[in-house]
DNA sequence: ACGGGCGGGACGACCCGTTTTT
DNA sequence: AAAAACGGGTCGTCCCGCCCGT
């Protein structure tokens, strides 16, 4: 699984390093670091100096990059962003109730990226807040999540894969919570909890309620 | 239902006010206005000095009762644990499905007390942080919660209403974890989501996976 | 000639202090050092940290009395324009050509409160740039400068003691022109200059110019 | 009037441009935007980066031609002082009361070249605080007008135009006040000013005072 | 020679929690 | 319970080097 989120250097000169991750730049690694720390502390409880440390920078190397920390913090939600969403997309290629089968493994691919998964989390509850810079854009997450999905449950209907009378809206809405809450949990269970077990037992309930 | 989060004042000298509310206390106006706003805008988020604008004090005049800010967290997470628990046994008393079967009106007193919810969301996801004030604090409502709920199925099929091949463990953590969750998305789905309803649907399949 | 500009203390028990200087209020030191300070080395060049350090505190302790910088410069600004007014009113109070036959002295005022004097040219200067936060104060400033002495000559004239086909205004603008320019001239020229005696000679021309 | 900042470029070999406008070069831009900046926001208000922008550089472009800030301050005030002097030297060519009376018709040339006329007071102004890196030339330059205007009176009373009781001294600093502080008047003044005009009546009164 | 990319060190204003004094 | 003051940060700016392309 590629977690890069730098540039990926198109120059072919002077190293060919086919296949291995693309070396990283400075700006990726910034954002890198910038993940991670939102992910653990929250951004207000990360600073800049903080984030320029991990990278081996100053602030003021970092603010070189990204004038204001608002730049910087929207760079990393749209990096986290496009990663899950490019991730998901080819997950959900088949569409209907396929694709929600195939979604059993998407906890072994949260335990893979831990700062993204607690990224998610920890932005929709700054989110809250009304004048915070993220909520926009959190709610629109949630948004597009929930379309998603009642989008895949209506394709498996019209399929004949899915029961009609299924209630897709809330559905939707249960996954994405159950989804939510247990990535939570994770973090103060030690390791009593296997995400990836709990994770596809949801799934295999699910499947259960809607196949016909 | 009872909101008040102040202290209640025991002293039985200048007023009896019988089955009235307490009166304000200067202290417990403080709680009230900590648990707001920590669960709205994150216990970094928030300055002693807007709490002491809310109560129309000085941070001095705050600081007067709380010496600290964790002394003030304490107190609101502590203020806030008990309600939580007092209502909760009073709804879970009978034990049992049946304890569960009423925990389905549960949702109605969320709708009725956001600050609290949202009070506890922020925190579990501010607790990440290994050596955050409050992780210790949520660590163990987590455990409670999950203990209790096990309990309960236990108690369940003790008595012959469970089925006894229940997985408890996962039972409770994705109850708990369905719960979290769908308070989170609450914050971002204006008028969309009935919280009410939707709890009590996932109540409904819960008793229906349990029950005999 | 009182320059005070701490706040006149009013209550009367503990100091009776009868004809001394009352004694300095921390926000009337503070304001005069922010006079001194903005006077000599404008108010960019001037830091809060110095001024702080001037009175014996540090940044944050001057920020207690005065939330930002700019606040600080308005209360600069409006201690200096009242203590100038105050002065020029009980100067100028005769009215008419007699008024500004008492001008001749104001030169004298000048030199006793050099800061006061320089902090007018500093802030005219600074004014300049459009958006400086200055600027309204000192455009106001003139045109109250320029009304006023309009005001004197036209009084003179309705007196009979002025001719009445003297050119109020550009009389008007030449002296606060002198009067700027020659203060301005005064950092720079040693002792060769006595503002003193320069100044009584222009007004001597002047009066020569305007009466009868 | 030529009003070229710029290196006038000496060598012969690839452009004669005899008469013609000198090509700007990067130097001579830079410095033409040092001059303007300065003049309207400060030596302290101006950053390379702004200048640089101005020329459409960063700052790193900038500091290739001059390598401190310092440099490029003292390139603009030569060229300021340059500019100034030659023309002030035509003007004033033919000497005695004469000079003088051309000076009438300096009002105009400043109007045409405002960046100039503010970039010089905004340096007196600057110079006063006694560590300021302008204070010299700001102080040589007043030295310089006063001995100019005082050789003028001078040269005036030995051809016998000019009465020999006036007091030189006062007259130039009296002029050079007036000069200053009219200019300042200037950016406070809508269009109710007419520096021109003013500058004149100065000079007639002026002529009035100096003549047999 | 010219100019940009990158980075740092110093400092700017302002904030926050806290102690001390009244 | 307010008032005064402080120490330690936080973001951001500014000037200026270093190294690299043309």
């Amino acid at each position: 699984l590629d977690t890069e989120l730098n540039e990926p250097r198109r120059d072919a000169s002077p190293a060919q390093h086919r296949g291995g991750r693309p070396p990283k730049t400075t700006v990726g690694e910034i954002i890198d670091a910038a993940i991670e720390l939102f992910g653990s502390r929250g951004v207000k409880g990360t600073t800049i100096a903080a984030i320029a440390e991990r990278v081996g920078l100053t602030d003021a190397g970092v603010l070189h990059h990204f004038p204001t920390k608002s730049v910087l913090i929207e760079a990393a939600l749209e990096r986290g962003l496009l990663l899950q969403t490019t991730r998901m997309r080819e997950l959900l290629e088949p569409g209907g109730l396929e694709a929600i089968r195939r979604m059993r493994g998407w906890g072994s691919i949260v335990e893979e990226s831990p700062e993204l998964t607690s990224l998610q989390i920890v932005m929709s509850t700054e989110g809250i807040a009304s004048d915070s810079p993220v909520r926009d854009y959190v709610q629109q997450r949630y948004e597009n999540l929930h379309v998603l999905i009642v989008g895949l449950i209506g394709q498996g209907i019209d399929r004949g894969e899915i029961r009609p009378e299924v209630d897709a809206d809330w559905e939707a809405s249960a996954l994405v919570a159950y989804l939510d809450g247990i990535r939570l949990q994770r973090f103060y269970s030690g390791k009593r909890l296997s995400l990836e077990a709990a994770v596809q037992r949801y799934f295999d309930l699910l499947v259960e309620r809607l196949a016909i």
